[in-house]
DNA sequence: CCGCGTTCAAAACATACGTTTCAAACATAC
DNA sequence: GTATGTTTGAAACGTATGTTTTGAACGCGG
């Protein structure tokens, strides 16, 4: 392994260039030249692309797993009631703060989300499902506790009308940002957008069952 | 102008294998040989790919934009009060029914949308928004109407989380209706989904402030 | 200082892509 | 029936891609 070199190098520039402008449509010259180091070191060090691709997703979103993890027993340990409100900012902030060096990462967080879930068929998919599926459980079994009287499966697509109203919104973060500006002259920040999201995602998730 | 022939065979399998794999990941040989058409076909109608992508979109887009400007017409001529309920029922209903020649082509044109918006910078984009940003714009302003209390630029961004619970849960329904399958023993349908989402997005879009 | 495993650099490779070319086939009007 | 404009067919073009190869450079323990 590479000391602060190359292999860094190359997952900086192409988390970058992915979110951009995804996947398929990065080609690894374009990668390896704007970080600097040599075409074949993408091969050498990661394999492929889509080993270079899955490299990037883990350096991601492991730690966020993480932290939820531990956010989630934390909130278990210490008696604090499991609410849509407390669950959600909790994922807010987690969302907004993995990664506290750079905020600018969070959108790169948020793209990257994007990218993966409108992703075809592709191997990205199922790999996320099955690396990650179990954290989300755990979540969605603290909702369900948030939220006794509805039924698991109304609550399942809740929780994933959810999941794609924060996603979209805020991987399209720069396109919308754009439009309310053109149309409200308003400037919008991540903050204030999720700040606006937690309010719908509360009302949507603990809406009256039809 | 081809009779019954080329250029809607193109239109036709393009329009599918862009929902299954994405734009960048289908070729032009791809298309070409399962249409059953010669490979200079694509250019010689549309000019190049991207002009093909384009008619794809314009081909869903306009008969629904017509529908969706015709039904709200309609509404403001007959004094249909504007409530959430009435404008989100009216929309799912276009949206499923548009082509009801064929059902399979809802599930289509879900996940176009969905790619077309998680798609990178793209000329896509701002296409469709040129294209058809006045439907929008009128849906929101009778949205508005509905909720006169909401500050506009509130409601532009539940609108928006809206849109993006309903395209991105909707465009994934393959993979989702999978793992309600193994999750839950339970068989989702298109109407299943859309009969859940529509509570959830009006409890979203009148939630109370913050 | 030497030997060896690791990393890097430059070039080449094979392939897939969008696009273009050009002649043949076709349809239509005169 | 011939001429004209349109559409198709097969092949080629140029380019960009991911990957592989081959040595050189480097770091380090003996």
């Amino acid at each position: 392994m590479a000391q602060p070199g190359t292999v860094d190098r190359i997952l900086d520039t192409a988390e970058v260039l992915f979110a951009q402008k995804g996947f398929a449509e990065t080609s690894l010259r374009a990668i390896t030249s704007k970080a600097g180091v040599n075409l074949a070191a993408v091969n050498y060090h990661f394999g492929s692309k889509e080993a270079l691709i899955q490299a990037v997703f883990e350096r991601f979103l492991s730690p966020f797993s993480e932290a939820l993890n531990a956010k989630l027993a934390e909130m278990e340990a210490s008696g604090t009631p499991d609410t849509p409100e407390n669950l959600l900012a909790l994922i807010s902030r987690l969302a907004l703060g993995t990664h506290p060096e750079d905020p600018r990462r969070a959108a790169i967080f948020f793209r990257l989300s994007g990218q993966a879930y409108s992703q075809p068929v592709g191997h990205l998919r199922e790999y996320l499902h099955k690396q990650y599926g179990a954290v989300f459980s755990r979540l969605q079994e603290h909702m369900q506790r948030a939220l006794p009287d509805m039924p698991p499966r109304e609550l399942f697509w809740r929780v994933q009308f959810g999941l794609g109203a924060a996603i979209f919104t805020l991987s399209g973060m720069e396109s919308l940002k754009e439009i309310s500006r053109s149309d409200f002259n308003m400037e919008a920040t991540e903050a204030d957008i999720t700040g606006r999201l937690l309010p719908f995602l509360i009302g949507g998730i603990t809406a009256p069952m039809p």
